[in-house]
DNA sequence: ATCCTCCCCTAC
DNA sequence: TAAGGTAGGGGAGGAT
C-alpha cells in the first residue's frame, strides 16, 4: 500500500518509458485519456457516470446543460413515470401497500449516492403514497433527496431547482418511522443550510412557509431523528461499513445511470418568481394548513437552522451535545482509545504486530537460512519478487462492486459536505483526476465531482491481508511482510519455477481469492524488485533483467528510490541531481560528506542498483509507543494529566501485548508554533515544534501506574502551557522480554519502595498497628512502614495502593501515607534521578512537582534559585526546610535526618535524606551504624598513618 | 572513541 | 467536522 499516492501515480505516468518485459493484465491504460477527462467531465454534473459514450453526452451538456434535452429522454422519462404509476397501482391492488399515504403529494428526486439507496427510497415512496422521479423536473419534483453534493451540483441546484428543499434521506426514514410526514426543515442538507434560511427568511413571513407547528414538531422530534441523522450525514459506524457496501449494491444502477445528473425537461426559467412560487407550493406539505406564524418567526429561523446543525452533531450516546465535544481530547474521556480505533495510520502502523501474532512461525525471519544474497555460492542468481496490492484500501471496499471498478473511488473517514476529511486512498480512475491520498474531500470533489467516497473497513483490510499472506506463504517459504498489502518473496531456491510465471500465478490467485488486484516486480534484489513493481502498477508485473538495470536506473527520478523522501529529494535537486544517472556522477565520499556515512553509502549503492539486504531479515522490536497528534486540545493541566494517563495505559497494554517491558521512555510533545493559527484541518495539529525528553529507569516496566509517574515527571520537564499542546506521544525503548524477567516484578521500583530492604529488615509491625499509630510516632518502624505511615493530616496527600499490585505484599485497600512534604530535604529531592523524583512525586500526589518546580533543561531551577536566595543550607550542610511556616510547627526532634538508600539510575546506591520523625527509626539506626563503621575505618586509617609515617621518617 | 539524547527523515 | 500512527535508521552535538 502506498500512502503517497502521487508516487504510484507518477510511476503510472512513466510506465511506457520504464517497462521491461512487462506483462500487464490491464492493457487499457487509464492515464491515456487523463487530459481529456479533466477537461470535460469536471464541469458537468457527473456525466461520466452513465455515459457509455462520454464524449457525446458531455458535449451536449457543455453546449447547454439543461435545455438541450432530447426527445429520447422525454420519452424515457414518461415511460419510467408510467412504470412507477403502474407499480404503485399494482401494489395497492394487491394489498401490499396498506400503509398510510404519508407522502401523498410528495415527489422526490434522489440525487447522488444516498443511504438508504435511491431504490430503497423509491420503495418507501411507492409504499407510502409518494412519488419518485428518476429525472429532475422542477414541476414534478417537490423535494430533492441527497446525502451530499459537490459544489458544482449545489450551484446547479440553487440555480435551477427553484429553491426546492434539498433534504437528507433520513427525512423519509424518520417520517416512515413516525408514520406521518415530518417537517423537512431540520433535514436540510448542511451545504444549503446557510443558504436556505435566507430564502426562508424572505418568504416565511409572507407565505407561512414554516409553521409554528412545524417548528414545534421539529423541537419535539428533535431527539427522534438525531440518531439516524448522524448516520446519514457521514457513514455507518466504523466496523460496520459493509452495511454501506450492501446498500450500495442494491442501487448500483442508480449510481451508474440515473442518480447523477439533474435533467430538466423545460427551458430554464431561473427567476426569483419561479423560486417563490415553488416554495409556496412546498409550504403545502410543510405548513400543514397552519398559517398563523408569529412575526418573530423570521428571526427564529436562523436559530432553528443553527439548532439543526447542532443536532447533526449528536454524540454517540445520544446526548444533546455537539459531536465536537466528544471528538477532542478535552471532552471525551475515551478519546485516546476511540481515536486509535478509528485511525487508519494506527491500523497501518500496528499491522505488523498483528501479522506476527497471526503468523507466529512464519514471521520470525530466516536469519540462519542463508546469508547475504550477494554471497550466494556458484552462479545462482538471486530472484526476488516484490508484490503489492493496488490501491489497497479502495480495492478492498469496492471488491464486491465490479460496476465501480472503472469509476473514481476514494476512501476516507467522512463524506460530510464540509469535506474536511482527508482522502486516504484513491483508485486509479480517481488519480487520473488528480485525487491523491492526503487531500481534503472537498478538494477531491472539486477535481472529480462524481467521486464515490467509501468509508474505511478495517476488518475487511485485515481479512484480505490474511488471504494475501496465506497465498504468499503457500507459494514461498521466504516471505518478508512489509505491510498489510506488500511483501518480498525470495524465490531463488524455487528451482524449476520461473519467477515471472510464479508471480503471475500468485497475482491470479490473489485476485480470485480477494477480488483485488496486485502488481509484482521481479528482479535480482529487493531494491530493484520494488522499483519494478512501481513500474508494473496497476495490475501488472515487471521483470528487470540484470542487463537492463543500468538503462532502467539511468533515467529513474531519484524520488523513486526507497529512502529518498521529499527532504532528500530537495537537497539533491539543489545539487542538480534529479535522476539516478545524475546521482551516480557524485562520488561516495562526496555523498557521505553531504549526507552522512550511512545515507551517503545508501545513495551511492541505490543509484547503481546495489542492495545488500536480504529477504527475511526480521529484527526484534526495538521500541513500542503510542502517539496522538489529532484532536489534542487541553484547557488545563487536569486535561493533560488525564490524557497522559490514558496514553500510559495504552502504552502499557501494548507492551504487555508484546510481552516486553521498557527501560527507557520518551515523551514527545507537539507544541503549536508561536504564530501558527488554527490549522485548516479540523482538529489538526498544524505547524508545531517537536519536543522530546526521555529518561531511563533502572528496572524495566510495563506497569501503567509506573508509566504514569514517569510520564508525569517527563511532562514536567517541558514546562509548557498545556493550551499550546497539539500532540503527545509516549515511546518505550530499551525493551526487555518479560520471558527473561520472570519474577522480576518483585524488583520493580514501586515494589521496592514499598518493601523492606533486606539490609533494613526488622520485625514487621502489623498494618493495624501502623494504622493506629499516632501521627508522628514512627518509632521502630521499617522503611516501608515509614513510607506507609499515617501522616495524612500533615502532608495532605495519601497514596492509594493499587489493588492489582499484589506483588507489593501490602494489604489491599490499605491507604498508605508518607512523610509530610515539609519533612523532605528538597535540596536532595531536587537532585534525585528523574525517575525517582517521578515516583516520589506520584507518591506525594503530584505535589512534589509544585513544591520543587524545576526543569531538567534549566540548570538553574526555580527551587534551587529559591534555596540560594534564601541562603538555606546545602545538602552537605544539613537539612533544608522549604516552608518556613511549617518549619516553625515542627519540633526539633522531628528535624532529625534519616537516610534512605535507594537505587539510582546507574544501579548505584545513593543516599538521600528524608526528614522523618522521631529520631529512633531504622534509617537513623542504619545511618548511625554506617557512621560508626565509617568512623572506625577512618580511625584505622589514621592509626595506620600515624604508625607508618614515623617509620618513613625514620 | 563511544555513548547518549534529541531530533529529523522515511516507509507503510 | 474527524480520527495527521508507528517504528526504524541515522545525524548532530554534547558528555564521558
Amino acid at each position: 500500500m502506498s500512502l503517497d499516492s502521487s508516487r504510484s501515480a507518477s510511476s503510472t505516468g512513466q510506465k511506457s518509458k520504464r517497462s521491461f518485459n512487462s506483462i500487464s493484465s490491464n492493457p487499457s491504460s487509464s492515464s491515456n485519456n487523463k487530459k481529456h477527462k479533466k477537461n470535460t467531465n469536471q464541469k458537468t454534473l457527473g456525466a461520466v457516470w452513465g455515459a457509455k459514450s462520454p464524449s457525446s453526452s458531455r458535449s451536449s451538456f457543455r453546449k447547454s446543460p439543461f435545455s438541450d434535452f432530447g426527445s429520447y429522454m422525454v420519452h424515457k422519462n414518461r415511460k419510467l413515470h408510467n412504470q412507477f404509476d403502474a407499480e404503485a397501482s399494482s401494489s395497492s391492488h394487491s394489498g401490499l401497500s396498506c400503509e398510510k399515504p404519508i407522502f401523498r403529494g410528495i415527489s422526490i428526486f434522489v440525487d447522488g449516492f444516498t443511504i438508504p439507496s435511491s431504490q430503497e427510497l423509491r420503495g418507501y415512496m411507492l409504499k407510502y403514497g409518494g412519488r419518485h422521479e428518476n429525472y429532475f423536473s422542477r414541476y414534478r419534483v417537490t423535494h430533492i433527496i441527497c446525502s451530499n453534493l459537490p459544489d458544482c451540483k449545489i450551484k446547479n441546484i440553487r440555480s435551477f431547482s427553484g429553491g426546492l428543499p434539498v433534504v437528507k434521506p433520513t427525512w423519509i426514514l424518520d417520517s416512515v418511522a413516525a408514520n406521518k410526514l415530518l417537517s423537512w426543515f431540520p433535514y436540510q442538507l448542511d451545504q444549503l443550510v446557510d443558504n436556505q434560511p435566507r430564502l426562508l427568511d424572505f418568504f416565511a413571513p409572507k407565505n407561512s412557509l414554516v409553521s409554528k407547528d412545524a417548528l414545534l414538531q421539529y423541537e419535539n422530534e428533535d431527539t427522534s431523528f438525531k440518531g439516524s441523522e448522524q448516520k446519514d450525514e457521514s457513514f455507518p459506524e466504523v466496523g460496520q461499513p459493509l452495511l454501506h457496501s450492501q446498500q450500495i449494491s442494491g442501487e448500483s444502477d442508480d449510481i451508474m445511470c440515473q442518480n447523477t445528473d439533474i435533467l430538466i425537461e423545460e427551458p430554464t426559467v431561473g427567476s426569483e418568481k419561479s423560486c417563490k412560487v415553488k416554495i409556496v407550493e412546498m409550504s403545502n406539505f410543510d405548513a400543514e394548513g397552519d398559517s398563523n406564524v408569529k412575526d418573530e418567526l423570521q428571526t427564529n429561523l436562523h436559530e432553528l437552522s443553527v439548532s439543526s446543525y447542532c443536532s447533526d452533531n449528536q454524540d454517540s450516546k445520544g446526548l444533546p451535545s455537539r459531536l465536537s465535544y466528544r471528538s477532542h481530547s478535552t471532552k471525551d474521556p475515551d478519546f485516546v482509545e476511540n481515536y486509535f480505533k478509528n485511525s487508519r495510520l494506527h491500523f497501518i502502523g500496528t499491522w505488523r504486530n498483528r501479522y506476527r501474532k497471526h503468523f507466529p512461525n512464519l514471521s520470525k525471519g530466516f536469519k540462519n537460512m542463508d546469508s547475504n544474497p550477494n554471497d550466494r555460492t556458484g552462479s545462482q542468481k538471486t530472484s526476488i519478487i516484490h508484490i503489492d496490492m493496488d490501491c489497497f484500501f479502495v480495492s478492498v471496499v469496492i471488491r464486491n462492486h465490479p460496476e465501480l471498478k472503472d469509476k473514481p473511488v476514494a476512501v476516507c473517514h467522512s463524506d460530510n459536505p464540509k469535506g474536511t476529511a482527508e482522502i486516504s486512498s484513491a483508485n486509479y480512475p480517481a488519480r487520473d483526476y488528480g485525487v491523491r491520498a492526503g487531500i481534503f474531500v472537498r478538494d477531491a470533489k472539486a477535481l472529480c465531482p462524481h467521486l464515490v467516497i467509501f468509508p474505511y473497513n478495517f476488518e475487511a483490510y485485515e481479512e484480505v491481508a490474511d488471504q494475501f499472506y496465506n497465498i504468499l506463504h503457500k507459494h514461498c517459504k521466504k516471505v518478508q511482510a512489509v505491510s498489510c498489502d506488500e511483501a518480498f518473496l525470495d524465490v531463488t531456491d524455487l528451482e524449476g519455477e520461473d519467477p515471472e510465471l510464479l508471480a503471475l500465478t500468485i497475482r491470479k490467485e490473489i485476485f480470485e481469492s480477494t477480488g483485488c488486484t496486485a502488481s509484482a516486480g521481479i528482479a535480482g534484489n529487493m531494491l530493484l524488485s520494488r522499483l519494478a513493481t512501481r513500474t508494473a502498477k496497476p495490475d501488472g508485473q515487471c521483470y528487470i533483467p540484470p542487463k537492463k538495470v543500468d538503462d532502467y536506473l539511468c533515467q529513474l527520478p531519484i524520488k523513486e528510490l526507497p529512502g529518498i523522501g521529499h527532504v532528500l529529494e530537495e537537497k539533491l535537486k539543489k545539487k542538480n541531481v534529479q535522476t539516478c544517472g545524475q546521482l551516480r556522477i557524485l562520488s561516495k565520499d562526496t555523498l557521505q560528506k553531504d549526507f552522512g556515512m550511512k545515507t551517503g553509502e545508501m545513495l551511492w549503492n541505490y543509484s547503481r542498483g546495489i542492495d545488500n539486504r536480504h529477504v527475511g531479515m526480521i529484527q526484534e522490536t526495538k521500541s513500542i509507543g503510542a502517539e496522538v497528534n489529532w484532536g489534542v486540545r487541553f484547557k488545563d493541566s487536569k486535561d493533560s494529566q488525564n490524557f497522559l494517563s490514558s496514553l500510559c495505559k495504552e502504552v502499557s497494554l501494548r507492551l504487555q501485548g508484546c510481552g516486553v517491558q521498557g527501560r527507557s521512555f520518551t515523551l514527545k510533545i507537539k507544541k503549536r508554533r508561536k504564530y501558527a493559527e488554527e490549522p485548516v484541518k479540523y482538529m489538526g495539529c498544524g505547524h508545531c515544534e517537536n519536543l522530546s525528553h526521555s529518561i531511563t529507569v533502572p528496572v524495566a516496566t510495563d506497569d501503567a501506574e509506573v508509566l504514569q509517574r514517569i510520564t508525569k515527571q517527563l511532562f514536567g520537564f517541558f514546562n509548557i502551557d498545556v493550551k499550546e499542546i497539539r500532540g503527545i506521544g509516549l515511546q518505550a525503548s530499551k525493551l526487555e522480554s518479560v520471558d527473561f524477567k520472570q519474577g522480576v516484578g518483585k524488583n520493580s521500583l514501586k515494589t521496592w519502595l514499598r518493601s523492606t530492604p533486606a539490609n533494613l529488615e526488622k520485625p514487621r509491625i502489623s498494618n493495624s498497628v501502623i494504622k493506629d499509630k499516632p501521627v508522628g510516632d514512627c518509632q521502630g518502624v521499617s522503611a516501608d512502614e515509614i513510607l506507609g505511615q499515617s501522616c495524612e493530616d500533615m502532608v495532605g496527600a495519601s497514596y492509594s495502593v493499587d489493588n492489582n499490585s499484589s506483588s507489593s505484599g501490602l494489604c489491599p485497600n490499605k491507604v498508605s501515607a508518607i512523610p509530610p512534604l515539609c519533612h523532605l530535604d528538597f535540596g536532595v529531592v531536587e537532585n534525585l534521578p528523574p525517575e525517582l523524583f517521578s515516583e516520589l512525586n506520584e507518591i506525594y500526589g503530584g505535589k512534589l512537582v509544585d513544591f520543587v518546580p524545576r526543569s531538567k533543561g534549566n540548570s538553574e531551577s526555580t527551587s534551587s534559585a529559591l534555596l540560594h536566595e534564601e541562603g538555606k543550607m546545602s545538602e552537605a550542610e544539613g537539612p533544608v526546610f522549604y516552608d518556613p511556616a511549617t518549619l516553625n510547627k515542627i519540633s526539633k526532634e522531628e528535624k532529625a535526618v534519616a537516610f534512605l538508600i535507594i537505587i539510582s539510575s546507574e544501579n548505584l546506591w545513593k543516599p538521600y535524606s528524608i526528614q522523618v520523625s522521631p529520631i529512633f527509626n531504622p534509617f537513623i539506626f542504619y545511618f548511625l551504624i554506617s557512621f560508626i563503621i565509617l568512623n572506625s575505618i577512618l580511625c584505622i586509617v589514621y592509626m595506620l598513618y600515624d604508625f607508618v609515617c614515623p617509620l618513613y621518617v625514620a
